[in-house]
DNA sequence: TATTAGCACTACCACCTAATGAGTGCTAAA
DNA sequence: TTTAGCACTCATTAGGTGGTAGTGCTAATA
């Protein structure tokens, strides 16, 4: 009955289309709606009719509420823990509410000063700033804060520099526009000597200076599909170490912070929940793909409850962005916590983070 | 009364000296003593007198026990929670406890087993490796776990390259006999030519290498006093890029794991206690005093809830130890947890993983 | 003289009960 | 269509109870 009411025509009229529930929900339930997950944002405690009505800015009478919240409930919007108690926004609800926000909120100006990276006037690499900023969002939104190091595979090569170490084994350094430096041992069978090393690094270091990992280790690879005998000696050295030197060995970093203060926050404050978040930061490829995820895409990605693949995090909701310096999408930053967070609050904050990053490490790239 | 009891003559047959707590208490003191903490320790709760008449080898009576146990309490070493309750250690009682475990315990061939580190196979660098034993211990311990990164001060030159990132950038990087590839950006008011930069990097190189960061510190500084003008253009230019390339800018590091297994621990459940426990982890800084203290003295450190100089741990115990390469001691790694924690087994295993750390990072170095 | 048994006492804890109150759904009146 | 009124539900809280694990003290015992 009611049900039908929410339908129908006036959800016409708002002019809202494209997603099944801007569809279904006319202006004064979307209006209840919203009002409840505020108030339950900032409460944290379910939200009755009563409260509501006194809340809430038109005149509604606490009756006219459970009305619509009943419907809100049979839709899928809302639960009640108990019969008697009141209600409290779904996933989906939040899905709705995130939806409807349709110009993003800027930051306070007063939180917009907090949000400057300091670590570059003191000279820190990448790293560190990365490593900052990922405090920094922590301190300012209060949950755990994830961001991944720069893809080896999509920065281009600045330059290559190899360094005999002993007889069989060379060190590696590799110098990206991003600004990243990366270094590793590669073992070989036959002794170089320094001067054998330079000349192949200075090869190298022509042949591929600005191109991409991933195009470097496919040039490399048609070189020794090609016809690998009609090359001179030195060329062929070159590849063969070339080769080693710039495979993908590493998976990929990310680093963490603020996991503690998510056990702080009343959500998680369950044993059983407390024990699946441990395991979730503590097996971090599962984060790592969804930060891979939202670096393909522009914009904020906000994945709520169980939208997420990882079923550890289940619970939480994630709001992820992509960072880049003046050529490329470098990784990924942002948050982890409750569903029940403030999200036009930690939407527009993770998003100037990561504007403030980009802009940081486009001034620390090599370009 | 029975205090007195406590004392006296028989204590001096114990032959334990030097240590007040040693000379104050007699054997049957003692057993009730250390038999009440690995009660505590295995249950958490409070012991009481008849708990513990049974758990102890010799037959004593529930009413001798309370005798010997209202004794200890006077002490110091035991204290109430409330007037009907069982006995809980003071830290008092644990670092007696502690200085008694004479024979370190050795580590169960089972555990042993679970302590490498494979991450020196994939080719990964000295941080990868202390990421991995760092992770190890927290896994094995279910506390939180730290280590520091290895100092720069103390670390021997094996190599420095100049690369020239833009007029007046250069990418400075130093490699250690330990194993280290340190990254950084000077800035200069002239720009130099590569070639150029390359035989100030080999001027460098042939002057330094093996010495500490420390060294070449003083002796660039000895250069730049001396009488700067004696010298050629190039030593002089070298001189004074050498300065900035060796200028100690980054406070050394640690790496933290585990933290959330301590908000697990039933001790730590009060809100006070883990609000203050993730202002300790926020606040680094403290921590890595307390690691480098740990560095400058061999063997395993022990610090029980008050005994560290950072009032957010006061609450936890600290055991730390460092690990070194062949050469030089290069930092320190540790575990922080409950003041009730099973120290017999904890600090095995803390220091067979900075042994096998220690080994993995010898095997590493450049040496 | 050191140890132990016995006893009175204490305080937490788990359990029950009743009262409270915030919330609901339904129905009938406005 | 909205609202007032009412009966109902159920979590939470406060007060009361018995049980229990512990204590300290004292007097008897080895």
């Amino acid at each position: 009955m009611h049900g039908d009411f929410l339908l129908g025509k006036k959800a016409a009229v708002t002019g809202k289309r494209g997603l099944l529930e801007d569809l279904v929900l006319n202006e004064r339930a979307q209006l209840v709606l919203n009002s409840i997950i505020e108030n339950y944002i900032q409460s944290s405690e379910p939200i009755g009719s009563r409260t509501l009505s006194k809340s809430i800015g038109v005149t509604l009478s606490p009756a006219t509420i459970r009305n619509i919240m009943s419907d809100l409930t049979e839709l899928g919007f809302l639960i009640q823990t108990h019969t008697s108690a009141g209600r409290v926004p779904t996933d989906k609800a939040y899905r709705f509410y995130v939806n409807s926000l349709s110009t993003p909120s800027s930051v306070p100006e007063q939180i917009k000063q907090k949000i400057t990276l300091v670590s570059t006037e003191q000279g820190m690499q990448v790293e560190g700033i990365l490593a900052e900023a990922v405090h920094l969002l922590a301190d300012l939104t209060k949950f755990a804060c994830v961001v991944s190091t720069p893809k080896a595979s999509v920065s281009r090569l600045q330059r290559i520099e190899l360094i005999k170490i002993s007889e069989d084994r060379i060190l590696v350094i590799l110098v990206t526009k991003a600004g990243v430096v990366r270094d590793k041992i590669i073992f070989v069978k036959d002794s170089h000597s320094q001067d054998f090393l330079n000349s192949v690094a200075s090869f190298l270091n022509e042949k591929f200076k600005n191109h991409s990992m991933q195009e470097i280790r496919e040039k490399i690879h048609q070189y020794l599909v090609d016809d690998r005998n009609r090359y001179h000696d030195l060329l062929a050295q070159a590849v063969r170490l070339g080769k080693k030197a710039f495979e993908l060995n590493n998976p990929g970093e990310m680093l963490i912070d603020g996991q503690m203060n998510l056990l702080l926050d009343s959500h998680f404050h369950k044993q059983s929940s407390v024990r699946s978040l441990i395991e979730a930061f503590n097996q971090k490829s599962e984060i790592m793909k969804i930060l891979d995820d939202s670096m393909r895409q522009k914009g904020v990605h906000i994945f709520i409850g169980i939208e997420n693949d990882f079923e550890q995090l289940h619970g939480c909701s994630l709001i992820m962005t992509s960072y880049r310096n003046n050529q490329n999408v470098l990784g990924s930053i942002g948050v982890v916590g409750p569903t029940s967070m403030d999200y036009k609050r930690i939407i527009s904050i993770v998003e100037y983070t990561a504007e403030i990053l980009s802009e940081t490490i486009t001034e620390r790239s090599y370009d």
